[in-house]
DNA sequence: TCCTAAGCGAGACGGTACGTCTTGTCTTCCA
DNA sequence: TGGAAGACAAGACGTACCGTCTCGCTTAGGA
């Protein structure tokens, strides 16, 4: 099971592409982005990009997966510290510090310049982190009639909303308070503040 | 003021086109149609597509205005209606209600196979109609510090995510049942039911 | 066989097509002269252009027709003015002259802007001057060996070179010299007038 | 100096366009040829036509500057044998020689069917010769107030003129006879003969 | 240290779709 | 109700990318 080392001119490559990509994205929104702008910008012929990818959507779909290793890393670090404010939410924070980290990736990805290929992916890794951690606190609502699913969507349409919105603006609230923003809608409703 | 009547050949063309588009789109969703399909399916010359609309996504943005102003309506000739319940969230049924009575317009402009045009100008709608609903309400909440667009925006991304999931599963659920679902997360909160 | 009196406003239509149609060429060329141009120009209807001509080509060939029947006309007269210096190539001088008088219409039909079809006509035009005054002479030249029809060639494939040059020039010269100079290397050959 | 090989396939490529163009020529005339036929007729897609000319345009006077350089060739490598019989119009054999040699492609260029373009560039080229020739043999004729220029295009009018007729009849003459007829016209004039 | 397998750039190629343009016909509307 | 306006189908144009492919050249990593 040896993991013989990579040639070094592929991992050139391929970070050169990444980067590029980003760049690009960032400046003409993914849909403008071709596989021939890509590659003028990572210097690298055409034929190499294929030679790694099958196309735009896959180095997209690459990134992204990269990306999902590193949120999971950071959610099973942080699963630790979980308390009662935070349960069944405790994604929030987490992803919203990740996603200050990574300001330049995030925006790329998710911002409204993204893509649907990204936008899928980081759904896809927030409704996974969402449906664990709802299974954990083990909040079972038969009674209520409202299928788990249905919640996990709510929260995930939600709080890519949010993410979203706060990348395009620039992410400069600070994460903890995006995230207390969030996880007050999310939990007490979006009227209850003025019940109280 | 004279509304000079369109050309009936104009009218059966856009009307042949609209049509074909959106059964293009429940077949193979929107990235994946092209102009030629369309006038092909619409049995219309490709000249005459370019006589109408500018590009696919003129068209899509064609079919989403006619949407809005059909919204627009029913929201206007709901507002009477709204009690307690409701209040604040009064779009929901409603559209809810107009999703079932178009599902088969709402299937190919929000589902999941509609693309990104479709949904912007949707998302829009929603965000006029939560944003004017809680001005009307006069939901004043300085001292929450969280900004009303906040709140719009989170309202919207979740509905768009309840609604999306409703029309790819089939829009099997009554609007009822799904309106209340998505009103009891929004009032009350993903978790407070089980706290009661 | 009365020739009935044609339609004023046809004749209008016809007349006000070949004017803008002769102006175009003049500015940009037969073949870059679109229908639509001509009809715009003329301030007329497509459908116009179409109830009176089947096309660019048929527009060309009607102004070219007429043509054809003032240069007969011109022929005919000047018949009986040929003497022994001009015997077997009188048309030269006539076709000149006519061209001067019309060198608007000349350039348009015979200059380089002109198309093929223009220049086809005049070529048979031509063609059949030639050939009938070479009838007319009686020139018979069996033992030679070269074919009436080779000479009517030679004749008019040079007549047409030197014509479209005089007017491409600008028709500066007068149409006696042109003529003198046509017929010298006709009759003389291009080399004999420094052996004499 | 190094002449850089001509990748193969670029080779292959552009002989058989100018194949299929010329066929195609003949079969239903210049104008009536598309792009696209072309393609077609030389199994080529049709990026791959745009990668090498511009236009059809293109194509021919690509075809014609080839033909430009073997008539130069031969003419320079028949100067020698220039004898009193064919001074000043030598040029005349050898075409028709280099014509009967590519009949194929003389009647797609030069033939009724072939376009403008190929005509007017053969043209230039026969002036170059006739110009040429009237120089060497320092033909000077300042008392005849005939512009050298202008003896040039009336020998290539006509020449033309010849030659197509020629070429459209099948070529069926041998290249001898023709030289032989226009040359006798060309330098005893079209009515010497029966002087004699 | 060499040398050989690989990665690489360059770019030709067949395709597909685009958006534009012109043609000649056919329908609608209006005076 | 007859003619002008202009919508229409057809189809060629030239452009932009795509994904595949062959070329030689360079270079890394194992022998």
């Amino acid at each position: 099971m040896a993991k013989r080392p990579i040639d070094r001119r592929v991992a050139r490559s391929r970070k050169m592409l990444h980067q590029a990509f980003h760049s690009l994205i960032i400046k003409k929104g993914y849909d403008a982005v071709t596989v021939e702008d890509i590659c003028e910008a990572a210097n690298v012929g055409r034929s190499t990009f294929y030679a790694h990818f099958t196309s735009k959507d896959d180095l997209m779909r690459s990134g992204a997966e990269h990306m999902r290793r590193q949120i999971l890393d950071r959610q099973k670090s942080a699963a630790g510290s979980a308390d009662k404010e935070t349960r069944g939410l405790g994604f929030s924070l987490t992803m919203f510090e990740h996603a200050r980290d990574h300001v330049h990736n995030y925006q790329a990805l998710v911002g409204s310049r993204g893509g649907a290929v990204a936008l899928g992916t980081i759904r896809e890794i927030l409704c996974d982190c969402v449906r664990s951690e709802l299974a954990a606190i083990g909040d079972k609502n038969p009674k209520d009639g409202i299928p788990r699913e249905f919640i996990v969507l709510y929260v995930v349409g939600a709080y890519m909303a949010v993410l979203t919105w706060w990348l395009d603006g620039g992410a400069k609230l600070p994460p903890a308070k995006i995230d207390a923003m969030f996880r007050r809608l999310a939990t007490k409703g979006v009227f209850t503040h003025h019940e109280i």
